[in-house]
DNA sequence: CTCCGAGTGAGTGTATACAATAGAGACAAA
DNA sequence: TTTGTCTCTATTGTATACACTCACTCGGAG
């Protein structure tokens, strides 16, 4: 593994699992040598990183993780159900019949395997499943691009929900229509409750966001103390 | 101006004007020669250029300018399609009227414009006016940034098109839809012909592609033989 | 007390030497 | 003739020194 993919991979977890959090400030010298190795890879992935949306830079200061308001949740998922219901609309019209229907099979035990909260994790990867056979049937190249640089957002919006079982059953429900709709080879409908899913998904997000204390995301992890009084921390830093 | 700013312009530049076509390969020495520069400057404009989906790595070899085949000109214009309809829709529902009364105006007058051959650049500034217009009544982010990622692909496609009078006549009267129902904040209508605009757009380059001889885009610039049976699709990097 | 400007330092931007790697071709053996 | 391997070489990957830029600070003038 080349070190530049080390040095992405590390930040990017570290961004992800709100390590950390928005507002943070990072430096090449600082990260190469958190990480022993030179600057090169570290400003590699820097690059990649800053290309993702992750980081933002901030001319003379370094880079900076960029902020994810209850706003820019919302925009992340309004481009998202565009997105994901054209993927499935796709799928339906494209897809090989025997590998949905394989999953389609999995989705209709899901609730038994919710039953159990120990089952969570085999339900999250059969989801997971779902993705990655979605990925291959949507079959453009433009279309998974886009799909894929939403991603990472995601995982730190997730981050901020709370699965409770009576959710992950509704999703449960809610997944199982749209392999349906794609078994079926019913595009509308596979597009239509791929949207149905992502809005209640969001809500549930939002939910959890809004029931924090103080109305804010912050409150998951505190901004490094030296940033706060900068301007930072507020939702004015514009992402390229 | 950074001297990786000057090798990504100088790059792109020769990528999108088909100076270097499809097929040809890029290498750090020998590009750092041709521009008076460093490998440093040169590698970080590679980066960019391959994560914009223009490059695409040979390992071992280089960077191969990606292909642009009839094909993945559908796949981009089926994307775009979706993306800035929706664009279309937000606009219609957030804009500022007076932009727009103002566009409108002017798109009334365009035919006149495009009486003289003359004055067809001007046409084309004022197309360039509405998308800045958009961009900025758009209000997502992410949509923005999606968009965006098309922009060079769209702009390599273009030059395969063959703009006639008519055409340009008829695009005129689908801009001029579109700015009335945003006006209007007509949604709907502004996706809508947002949409049939595209099509009608795509429909003109694939015509132009179409009557090329030997079915192609490689008319214009021969492929190197060996590249395009490899797989050259950008590299996935796991969402962990 | 406020404002302006030069100094200072932290941080990035660039050049270049050296290391690692993967294709390409030659050559030998089956 | 074919196939496997070995070596060579072109190209990228990494480290590091040095140059430059810009934000912050401190001091002096108003």
């Amino acid at each position: 593994m080349r070190a530049s993919d080390t040095a992405y991979a590390a930040l990017r977890d570290d961004i992800l699992h709100w390590t950390t959090p928005p507002g943070t400030v990072f430096a090449e010298v600082e990260q190469a040598k958190r990480l022993s190795l030179s600057r090169t890879p570290v400003r590699e992935a820097f690059a990649r990183l800053t290309s993702e949306g992750l980081l933002v830079a901030l001319p003379g200061r370094g880079l900076v993780v960029s902020d994810l308001s209850r706003d820019t949740i919302i925009e992340l998922f309004e481009l998202r159900i565009v997105l994901e219901s054209e993927a499935a609309r796709l799928v339906a019209g494209r897809r090989d019949p025997k590998v949905f229907r394989e999953l389609l099979d999995e989705f209709r035990l899901a609730p038994a395997l919710l039953e159990r909260d120990d089952d969570r994790d085999e339900y999250y990867a059969l989801v997971t499943r779902l993705d990655a056979a979605m990925d291959v049937a949507v079959g453009s190249r433009f279309l998974m691009t886009a799909i894929r640089q939403l991603r990472p957002h995601l995982v730190r919006a997730r981050r901020l929900a709370r699965d409770n079982r009576k959710r992950l059953l509704a999703a449960a429900g809610e997944h199982l229509t749209i392999v349906e709709a794609i078994v079926d080879g019913d595009a509308q409908l596979a597009a239509d409750a791929t949207s149905v899913h992502l809005k209640k998904s969001l809500k549930n997000i939002l939910d959890s966001v809004d029931s924090m204390a103080t109305g804010a995301i912050a409150t998951i992890a505190e901004p490094a103390p030296d940033f706060t009084h900068k301007n930072l921390t507020t939702s004015t830093i514009p992402t390229s």
